[in-house]
DNA sequence: CAGCGGCATCGACACAGGTCAATATAGCAC
DNA sequence: GTGCTATATTGACCTGTGTCGATGCCGCTG
């Protein structure tokens, strides 16, 4: 997927809603965490039970939330045997930052202000 | 200000709390509405008068969006005359980029899964 | 078949937040 | 001083959402 461009053309209404729905899927810090954790798992992937206890949530509540980053596209789900074993996206997360900052360097900034008129 | 990376280690409650809240001040349309439109702006900046227009909302909720950016470190203020002018905070943007996606790289991901797990 | 473990869904609750009308504040013109 | 313009704040409403307990579904075990 390729989200139109947030510093390029001023943002439509349609555009600014689908980017922030994306953004507000990783504005949690439960969500953050569950990211964290499922990068910094072994092979990439964990399972919903290995999750619960970092978290300090309900089960239910843990599942809600992977389901909210699941449906953003964030981690993907692969069910084997009894498990449910979540992946991150990286790509998404690297568009979404594409989108933030598109320079990338905190040093140069992308529309650095007019110095003489 | 240095967030305390979202992908090294798994990301305590307080740290995951502190970067959920500037990710939520930039994820609602129209504030990235309003970042695209002040980024935009000739000069780099923009006036209140300049940005009720293209949202399509009431002066204050536009005045209580620019607050919460401003709050959130994503914009600055500087009152001239009656008028009073936002302009954007890049390295804010670009910090918040880095911790999404630290390696930049959509095709080299930050950490590739083990293959013998 | 019954039983159990892992995960998802449902229903309900409480709180956060986006929106507006009304009002307040600050600076300029007269 | 009064009046006007530009912006900020307040109060209220209403939707959205994070949370949990209870329950349902699925696959494995015996």
């Amino acid at each position: 997927m390729c989200w139109p461009t947030l510093s390029e053309a001023p943002l439509g209404r349609s555009a600014a809603e689908a980017l922030a729905a994306v953004l507000r899927a990783v504005a949690d810090p439960a969500r953050l965490q569950l990211v964290s954790l499922i990068q910094a798992a072994r092979g990439g992937e964990a399972c919903v039970c290995d999750l619960v206890a970092p978290l300090g949530l309900s089960q239910p509540t843990v599942s809600h939330h992977l389901k909210v980053l699941l449906d953003a596209g964030i981690v993907t789900r692969s069910r084997r045997r009894n498990w449910a074993y979540y992946r991150l996206v990286p790509e998404r997360l690297s568009a979404l930052a594409q989108l933030l900052a598109p320079s990338g360097d905190p040093g140069s900034p992308a529309r650095p202000a007019v110095r003489s008129g």
